[in-house]
DNA sequence: GAAATGTAATTCACGTGTTAATTAAAATCA
DNA sequence: TGATTTTAATTAACACGTGAATTACATTTC
């Protein structure tokens, strides 16, 4: 096990990939003025129904200080709705609105050819595997201990 | 070429693969008061010997005005020089110091310790796989026009 | 050699990442 | 019941990411 060169290592490879991989969503989201984080809790709400705030942040890859203020910034935007839930004033109840939903819809055909172009730019079959190392080593670490 | 679920994507595999590797250096980082993005440009400049910024910035992917603010940061705390080029008043050098190279080479022990430790855990062949697709996605997608 | 163009670095503005502290409400315990 | 502890969400503080504008210096063009 040689000591990692920084140019050959796993945080540098998967920050430079990701950053490449979202280089090619950023021109749509910023012409719709959202960012890639909203574009990601707007989406991963619509796919998982409502939820709470902690439970989303969970999903979306979000700390709950950043959550708090994009939910700020969506919900003025009329694009998320915030409720209370019965029975613990703590929790907050997060939906997609009508005009959440709309968005979605209207950015989904191109958010799907940008993911098609790369996919099949990388191979169809490299692209699936890749997913599932990724997945792998998401688990191999995320047994908290070690 | 199914649309993408947000939870099996690239972006978010990527983003969620980096995040818990990145959370096995961050106590060591935190103990020594510097961040993830200090630490990087720091090594990228002690191996690749003394860069002007806008080489530094391409090779640690930090954009130029991050990096403004953390070569402003590392001057101060000595771990980094900055000096003009020769023949181009724009242009900056910058180097490692002592100090500087001293932090990398106190930290060297654990970060390699840390790193070995994921890449046990995932598997070394695995590992340099995984590491060869990444430079492949990389390479796929970087050939700027598409 | 002066004006126009190009380039490196910085600054600005705003949103997010991160950790720590705070607030509000539940749950637990005495 | 009342006090303590836990939990959900927010707030605070500071650093980075990002795109746009600015500044300073070089290069090109006429």
């Amino acid at each position: 096990m040689l000591p990692p060169s920084t140019r050959r290592s796993l945080p540098m490879a998967l920050l430079r990939a990701r950053e490449i991989v979202m280089a090619r969503f950023r021109p749509m989201l910023a012409r719709h003025d959202i960012t890639e984080q909203q574009w990601r809790v707007l989406r991963v709400l619509a796919e998982a129904g409502p939820l709470e705030a902690t439970e989303l942040a969970k999903q979306a890859s979000i700390l709950p200080p950043s959550l708090t203020r994009i939910i700020k910034a969506m919900e003025e935007r009329k694009f998320i709705s915030r409720g209370r839930v019965k029975d613990d004033g703590r929790r907050t109840r997060l939906a997609v609105t009508a005009a959440g939903q709309a968005l979605i819809e209207e950015l989904t055909p191109e958010r799907i050819a940008i993911y098609d172009a790369i996919e099949k730019r990388y191979g169809a079959e490299q692209h699936q595997k890749l997913l599932d190392m990724l997945e792998r080593l998401i688990l191999s670490e995320s047994s908290e201990g070690r």
